[in-house]
DNA sequence: CACCAGGCAAGTA
DNA sequence: TACTTGCATGGT
């Protein structure tokens, strides 16, 4: 089997195992581009109740994170761990949507992919695992997301290497499947869900829909 | 009690 | 360049 097909079939048995999974959980870009600094080594969980304390202040906006006052915004993000170092990143995000696309994200969202990534990349508090979310569940762009779990699922199953770089990863999905966003968005999150589930935490578990594959399949 | 969670930047040698 | 460390809450 070539490299495509291996990932085909490993996105079918995941897809078969739990069905859509609706990423990104947001409910508009900037919301989404928000969750995706607050996650940053931090559980969905605790973002979730910071993402409420953001809308129930209705700092969900460029222009109210650029104002709101640095103590404040880290008092509202505080369930979500990390609250000072986030809270900077807020507003650095924040400032560079206002100074780059005058705070319009359909702006903003109107760059070449590539001139896109590295802008986001130059934001202090963004590497590469937030810039590609972003622009794959923010933008919308067929840029393939890879984060702890696709390193050590595809290690373990001997697709890379262990010592492999982040761009080798990503570029083990963008140069062996179609450039599709929509396959990109579904694959990754199907990643998370099962390393959740089982493959990530040990080897061997039976309930893994991975589990005995691709070596005795 | 220890360990982990949808990383990243800054410091050191 | 190649490691190491700090950041912090909340669930298991």
């Amino acid at each position: 089997m070539d490299m495509e097909a291996i990932l085909m079939r490993m996105y079918e048995k995941m897809s078969e195992s739990f069905g859509p999974q609706h990423w990104w959980p947001a409910e508009g870009p900037l919301e989404m581009m928000v969750g995706a600094v607050l996650t940053q080594n931090t559980s969905w969980r605790n973002v979730e109740k910071a993402i409420e304390g953001l809308k129930s202040r209705r700092l969900i906006d460029a222009g109210a994170l650029c104002r709101v006052p640095f103590e404040e915004l880290a008092q509202v993000i505080r369930p979500a761990g990390y609250y000072n170092i986030k809270a900077r990143r807020l507003k650095n995000l924040a400032e560079f949507i206002v100074q780059r696309a005058a705070g319009d994200l359909d702006v903003l969202f109107g760059e070449e992919t590539p001139a896109l990534r590295e802008a986001l990349l130059g934001i202090k508090g963004v590497g590469p695992e937030t810039a590609d979310s972003i622009l794959l569940y923010a933008a919308g762009r067929p840029v393939f997301v890879v984060d702890a779990y696709t390193h050590r699922i595809l290690g373990r199953h001997g697709l890379i290497s262990e010592e492999a770089t982040y761009d080798e990863t990503q570029s083990c999905f963008m140069d062996h499947l179609p450039q599709d966003a929509a396959l990109y968005n579904e694959f990754h999150a199907l990643i998370v869900r099962t390393a959740k589930t089982s493959c990530g935490k040990r080897p061997n578990c039976a309930a893994c829909p991975l589990d005995g594959w691709p070596a005795d399949d």
